[in-house]
DNA sequence: GTAGTTCTTGACCACTTTGGTCAAGAATTG
DNA sequence: CAATTCTTGACCAAAGTGGTCAAGAACTAC
């Protein structure tokens, strides 16, 4: 149970974004650099973003990426869907019949306990709130030696 | 973002064994059919649970698997471990130095928010629990026409 | 001891997901 | 037109997940 480092990456460019909104549109390769995120990879991200309009990207010299909503309106959940990592899609619980204790299961309750506790707390977490608590970053660090496990975070 | 299905095949074969303490050691043959989990799979999920102490089995004629100690004392939380679907390892929880922001990224404590109530809820939900409110099941019914998909939680 | 039963375990396997790259192409600016 | 920047489809390697199989170890009963 463990939140992929796509979401990871998709929210500190988030937070980037937030702390640039005042100098335009940020490049891509800006804000993979900053992030230490690779920037092929980051690319798509945004433009999975753009499409559900949590970012808005526009081609060519001085294009860029800026947030598509205000920091203080995008907050994690809807980060996790836009990516497509459905945070609310649980058959066992949408789908009564998926198992063949029916409404009789006793583990569905906790899952969706588990479900719900977790949705609450990306709904109430903002892209202000992270950008506000997080140091900006001017540049990425070498990568240091021992390169760090890449960060996963396990749940 | 989910959980996979092994949890809820452990979590099922335990509740069953919960279910039918008083009749002696059950085999895994028997649970499988009862709660419709693929027989070899299960058996490695209870081999794994019986080293780590959740389910005591025994070979042999009149062999078979019983709870390893009070259903009240096993909760999800250790059951997910016994796994190695382990619930409280976040690299950039426990390791400060795997995220460049070191001490100060602004996501770590999101994540640890909800490790921490994922963790809370599993903990406090016992086999017991869950034994108490999950009907008794005598067979698993033929498997639906459609074959509804196996059951697999999102979070 | 031997036969039958039941768990144990290592070796495999197919499939999906995840993280990632690359190149061609479309849009935009100057 | 040329340079820039995003977009997208095609690919790819590695890991994880769910699952099977067979050989073997342990145990009971006769």
């Amino acid at each position: 149970m463990h939140v992929p480092i796509k979401v990871d990456y998709a929210v500190r460019a988030l937070v980037d974004l937030a702390q640039h909104v005042d100098s335009g549109p940020e490049r891509a390769a800006a804000v993979a650099q900053r992030q230490g995120i690779p920037e092929a990879y980051l690319e798509r991200l945004l433009s999975t973003l753009n499409k559900q309009g949590i970012v808005s990207s526009q081609r060519g010299p001085q294009g860029g990426h800026v947030l598509g909503q205000d920091a203080a309106d995008i907050d994690l959940r809807s980060v996790m869907e836009a990516l497509g990592d459905t945070v609310s899609t649980v058959s066992c619980i949408d789908d009564p019949g998926c198992c063949f204790h029916s409404g009789a299961c006793g583990q569905r309750d906790i899952w969706r306990d588990v479900e719900d506790a977790v949705n609450e707390i990306l709904a109430r977490t903002s892209i202000a709130d992270l950008a506000k608590r997080t140091p900006v970053v001017d540049s990425a660090p070498p990568p240091a030696s021992p390169q760090a496990a890449p960060v996963e975070l396990l749940i």
